[in-house]
This record gives structure tokens, sequence and C-alpha cells, in this order.
RNA sequence: GGCUGCGUAGCAAAGUGGUUAUGCAGCGGCCUGCAAAGCCGUAUACAGCGGUUCGAUUCCGCUCGCAGCCUCCA
């Protein structure tokens, strides 16, 4: 039975989606103006894996991840650049996607986009101004009015005085109340804008994620995620803005990842301590980001170090070990541990305690006469992960850089080694295996006489 | 200031009102020509102070420390 943490109630509740065996589930994406960094991998990865595990669950999804491609430092950088805007996100979402695939991170099943989502966005806004939630400010943006909204704060837990007594933002002078949020942003002269009941303007940011998430999914649907930091506001105005708007309640289970750090601190793009996904895969492989992401529970924070992916490449190293020179046939799964697997899972997606069975599971495994069992529950498992679908050889005589010894190279000294130990040339046989030691390769006398070898991360 | 959440052994990370988490590193052993890998054994914990309890790392309170949100952010 699984449970899921629900942010609305602050507690772990058991999942029942609305109409069984669907299940609707959208994740706030990314704005594309950069690379992606290690956080906006955590989301990919932590949401990725939440859709593996419902499907091994039987559940239908429709998983839906949206892309912001207007806003305000999207118009900001594309000028810096002197390109069109467009371009800019086409090569950002293009970036994206690679990264994604590296990460093996399946894509959704619909990715929309602000942009191609304005007629949408525009009879949502319309329809509150007719239900008396917006109005047309002093400016001519178009504004949300927060007082109109009695439940607003429920999902952050802030009540409207709280943050009215807290309020160090600059007043906007066309707002009614420095609360309310912007819905439609008239354009400046050269800015991109599309037509509006208001003029030539563009989406505010909020509005543009309870469009495209009714719309895919209905105007009521069962999971909502994304980073702890949208929770407010964003969350918090998309409920109030689809509530309002449809009459309907919103979404059932909101789902929130903690954030990635760098020395105890939020990684994040205005701080400017982060790193790309393309920058830290130059230097580890694509799995053992995916492995160090899922090491700790996807609510914990989680601080990145080279120590911790180090780690994570020495543990992987060990599962994929396991699993060298045993042929994965038809075999059926052991089902204790699929049994704690699952419960691991059902806790709200517990992948730190999953992993451990799969350790577990791989220790049984180094142990057994017949392997094939073990073997194949360990790649099924951890496959709803995705994790351990490389080719073993592959993954433990590759490295991240591709650099180093070649193959042939590699085999050569070992002959000379093999031909060295033969003749009980025991000195010159470890020179050999020092040297190939010293460019980052181990190698393994396996039983029969064969040596087999692999690269150090 | 308001509101969240966290503080577990050398490092990382789960979990539990009384019984082994797990990975890496350490120590002892087995295996090996020696290694590597693997296996077996073993040490080091639950921020501090009170309270509830037969018994608390686990529940409650306070203190200290850390992070996050309250502003664009995954």
């Amino acid at each position: 039975m699984l449970k899921i943490y629900n942010t609305l109630t602050r507690n772990k509740e058991v999942f029942q989606p609305r109409q069984h065996p669907k299940v609707g589930m959208y994740v706030c994406g990314m704005t594309v103006y950069d690379y992606c960094h290690i956080g906006h991998a955590r989301v990919m990865v932590v949401f990725d894996t939440v859709a593996r595990y419902l499907r091994h669950l039987g559940y239908e999804l429709t998983y839906v991840r949206n892309v912001t491609d207007i806003d305000d430092k999207i118009i900001q950088r594309a000028n810096e650049r002197g390109e069109a805007f467009t371009a800019l996100t086409e090569r950002f979402i293009e970036a994206m996607h690679e990264d994604e695939r590296a990460l093996s991170v399946l894509p959704p099943d619909i990715e929309p986009r602000a942009t191609q989502s304005i007629p949408d966005i525009v009879n949502m806004i319309q329809n509150l101004i007719a239900k008396g939630y917006a109005y047309v400010g002093s400016n001519g943006d178009v504004f949300y009015a927060v007082g109109q909204f009695a439940s607003y704060g429920q999902l952050s837990g802030k009540n409207i005085e709280d943050l009215q007594a807290g309020e160090r933002v600059n007043v906007d002078q066309a707002k009614r109340d420095p609360l309310d949020f912007v819905l439609w942003k008239m354009a400046k002269p050269g800015e991109p804008s599309w037509e509006s009941p208001w003029g030539l303007g563009r989406p505010g940011w909020h509005i543009e994620c309870s469009a495209m998430s009714t719309c895919c999914l209905g105007n009521h649907f069962d999971i909502h995620g994304g980073g702890m930091d949208l929770q407010f506001p964003h969350h918090e105005n998309e409920i109030a803005q689809s509530e309002a708007s449809t009459g309907e309640t919103f979404v059932n289970y909101w789902m929130h990842n903690g954030f990635v750090r760098v020395n105890e601190e939020k990684m994040s793009k205005s701080l400017g301590n982060f790193f790309t996904v393309r920058e830290v895969l130059k230097q580890y492989r694509p799995e053992i980001i995916r492995f160090f992401i899922l090491s700790s529970h996807y609510r914990s924070p989680l601080n990145y170090s080279d120590e911790q992916l180090n780690d994570a490449g020495l543990a992987l190293t060990r599962l994929y070990t396991a699993l060298r020179g045993v042929e994965c046939s038809e075999s059926p799964l052991l089902e204790d541990y699929v049994k704690r697997f699952e419960e691991a899972m059902n806790d709200d997606f517990n992948t730190a305690v999953a992993l451990a069975v799969l350790f577990d599971l791989a220790r049984e495994l180094n142990k057994a006469e017949n392997k094939l069992p073990y073997a194949v529950t360990l790649k099924t498992l951890a496959g709803l992960l995705g994790l351990l679908q490389d080719d073993v050889e592959k993954f433990l005589k590759g490295s991240a850089s591709q650099q180093g010894l070649d193959e042939e190279a590699i085999e050569q000294l070992i002959s000379e080694r093999a031909a060295a130990k033969a003749n009980k040339q025991w000195a010159q046989a470890d020179a050999i295996r020092d040297q190939l030691k010293a460019q980052g390769i181990v190698l393994e006398d396996v039983a029969g006489g064969q040596t087999l070898w692999r690269r150090e991360n």
C-alpha cells in the first residue's frame, strides 16, 4: 500500500487515485535560460523514479512536466546575447533533453510549453476576472486578488496577516494589495508578446502552470510535484488560481523534493554556487549521479561534494561487480526481496532503504551457488530505480573521461603479465600490475587463471 | 520577526518505544604466489538538558546549532 507524504496535510497518506487505475501527475519543470544544474537533475530523477514506481504498481500514469519558455529572465538573457528568445529557449530545451537522457530519466508523457498554451492561459484569466478573483491594475497588468481566495496560504502554512507583516518587497503601486500577483503582464516595446483582451503581453509565471496542468490532466488531478522552494508562492498561487477558476479541488497530493546543497547552502542560480549536469558529467558517469541522488530520501537535503560522488561510484561498482559474469536469462524473482523493496518504496518512495535491499541482495548473490535468481532479482529491482541497466563489462571498464590506456594496450599488458606469472616471475608480474594500477586499471585474477580488469572511477 | 524542517557512529544515509540498517573507510581472519574482488567476524551512534515510561536515539518540553520559505529560484 503506497503512502505519500502530502505537503498539504503534512502527513504520510495512503495513496488513492481519483479514478483507479488512472493517475495524473504534474511536475513544475525548468525555466529554460541556462543549463540544468544538479538541483534540476534531482527533480528530474526523483519524479522519474516516482513515475516508474507508480507504473510498476500498475497505475496508468499520465506524467506532465512543463517547460517555462517565456519570462523576464529569458527575455533578459536573450537580449544580452542579442538573439531571439525562441532561439535561446530551443537551445536550452535541447540541452535539457540531453541531460535527461544521460541520467536515464524517461521523458514525461506530455511536456507543454507556456508559449504554446497562451489561449488556455487567457481563458483562465478571463474566467478569473469574470468571477471577481482578478482585476486590471492601473498599469494595464492583470492581477490576482489574493484576498478573494479564502484558503490562501493553506499549502505553505502561512496566513495572510503574517505575510503582510513580513512584507519586504517593493510594493507595486498598480496592485490593490501587495500580495496580489500578476497574471498577465503588458509588453514593453520590443518585448515578446501575445494578443489578449488586455492588450499585447505575456503570461505571469504562476498562471501557466494552472492552465497547463488542468488542460492536460483535468481540473482535479492526483499528484503535483516540484522543488521545496515552489511551495510558496508558486504552488500556493496555482491553487488559488485553479480552484477559483474551476470551482473544483485542484490537487490531492502535493510532493516537494528537498534541495541539493553545496557546503550546507542551497544550490541555486541566484547564489551562483551551482554545478551544471554537463560539468559534473565530465568527472562522473551519469549513473553515478543518479545513484547519488537516490541514495538519500527525496525530501532530505542532499549535500553535493566530490567525496559523496566518489562514494556513490564505489557503491555502484559493488553492485555491478556482483552481477559480473552472471548470464541474466529468465528466472523467477525472489519474492522476499521484492517484498522488502516494495515496502521501502511504498513508504513515501524510500529509495535509501530500497538501495539497502539491493546491497543485501548483492551479498547473497556473491555467496550463492546458483546466482541466477539473485542476479535477475537485483537487476529487475534496480531497474525500477533506473539503475544497473548498463552492460556490466561496459560499466566496469568505462570511465567519465574516456581517456587513459585503450583496451588493446591493457589486454596486451595482461598477457605479458600472464606470461611472467606462468614463469613465476612474480616481481615482473607485479610491476605490470602496479603500472596499470597507476593508470587507474585494477586487475582481478579469478579462478581458472583468467584475469579481469576494471577502471577505477 | 513569522512559518517549516533537520541535528544518527571517521564520512554518507535509513529506521525504530526494548532485538544487525545499508554503502565507503578502519581493525582481525579466510581466500590469493602477492594482490584485487568476495566472504566471515569486529569497533565506533543517536546535539544538550529535563519530563512521560518498567524501559527513549525513537514520545513531550526547553536550550543550542544548521538549513529552507516569507523575493526570481527545482
